[in-house]
DNA sequence: AACTGCCTCCCCATAAATGGGGAGAAGAAA
DNA sequence: TTTCTTCTCCCCATTTATGGGGAGGCAGTT
């Protein structure tokens, strides 16, 4: 008789954390070690433990999804993670594959798809919700999305500290004078952040960096 | 022996409609009838169908839980419903309550507190998980909220059509001059509306609004 | 008839945002 | 050393947004 598949879930909503619980406990070969409400949390845990696999949400308090990712990466912690997301967002998922996701599984899959998705990544495959997959498709046309296989990142654009945290105030309703006092730096820098992220974001004002912001969880 | 309390659970994620069905389970006074996954499916059945209450969540494709509610009120449709909200955002509590919701759960708490709601609201009672009454008893001061008793709104400025139509717009990025034309009206009446709209929702600038836009469920 | 809410449009003015360009300093990476 | 990135600041100009006011038309209510 073989191990069980460990699987810790980390979400901040306890409701869906229960729910992902009961689904799992009807499978035989998997087991859920523990679980998470905030992105502190499931640092913590993953510092003194281990598991399989980690089912993370990406819209936690106290530190995001991709910030969890990025703590992992930068403590060479290798754990094989299932992103569970609201959003299809395709810019997110090339995010997140570069940070070493494994897979992405949509809040609107039935249950039945975590099972799927434990297994086949336990496996050393990638597993992806079919929209995300379409999506993906679309973006990387002749790029096969399959095991062992990672597309490049081709938007990563990824923006630097400094303008995610003018891009942080912008979305809280600041003006580039209000920034520029609150970062202590000058207005015309302000400026310049603003236009490197319309560029970057490829948005059309400050309502798009505003709705940008919301949409891959910086705010 | 009494009759169970049929419940009726409408949300787009079928993981957590799955995990409030299990939750549920574990009550022997309770019973879940059945599930929608979108607004539009909680109005089809409520047309030919009935429970003793409805377990709503406010944000849904077609229909959101608002105009599920104004639905109910509108033909009549006598039933208890909790709303189950990620935003614990008191405008909208309170535009919920005058549209005839008796409760309202947060998806941060734990499953257990869904059978307490239920219960409470079955015989009659409201309930309110702990964050969204205390941001209730902050607004309403000296009044209490307890069975029977409906605070009475105060900040229900509600806005008119054509400022939403408006907002939309604003909210997908489209400058006055985009406004005016999409709406085939002048700029001086977008602007006009910008300013009600600012006035209104209390936010700083177009970003605010946006944001507004979205907490709100608008777009 | 008087009132009220809503939609529409205008005047004025200032503040803010956008779009283009250039450029220096510091530090990391090659 | 050279190259690159990031952060910083400035010039220019135009377009948008914000803030104040007023006002007519229309529909529905009292």
């Amino acid at each position: 008789m073989k191990e069980k598949i460990q699987v810790h879930v980390a979400d901040d909503h306890k409701i869906l954390i229960e729910g992902i619980i009961a689904v799992i406990n009807t499978d035989e070969d998997i087991e859920v070690e523990g679980y998470s409400l905030t992105g502190k949390e499931v640092i913590d845990w993953a510092e003194k433990n281990t598991a399989d696999i980690l089912i993370l949400d990406i819209n936690m308090p106290h530190y995001d999804g991709i910030e969890v990712l990025k703590f992992f990466k930068l403590k060479n912690i290798n754990l094989k993670v299932i992103i569970l997301s609201s959003y299809d967002d395709v810019k997110l998922v090339v995010e997140m594959l570069n940070l070493g996701a494994n897979g992405f599984l949509s809040k609107d899959s039935a249950g039945e798809h975590i099972i799927k998705a434990i297994k086949a990544i336990h496996e050393g495959e990638q597993y992806f919700s079919d929209a995300i997959k379409n999506n993906l498709l679309k973006l990387y046309t002749g790029q096969k999305v399959k095991a062992g296989q990672r597309p490049e990142s081709t938007i990563a654009h990824s923006l630097t500290d400094r303008e995610v945290e003018v891009l942080k105030l912008i979305a809280q309703e600041y003006s580039s004078p209000e920034i520029a006092d609150l970062l202590n730096i000058s207005q015309s820098t302000v400026d310049t952040y603003r236009k490197s992220l319309l560029k970057k974001t490829n948005v059309k004002n400050a309502v798009g960096l505003a709705m940008y912001a919301v949409k891959n969880k910086i705010i």
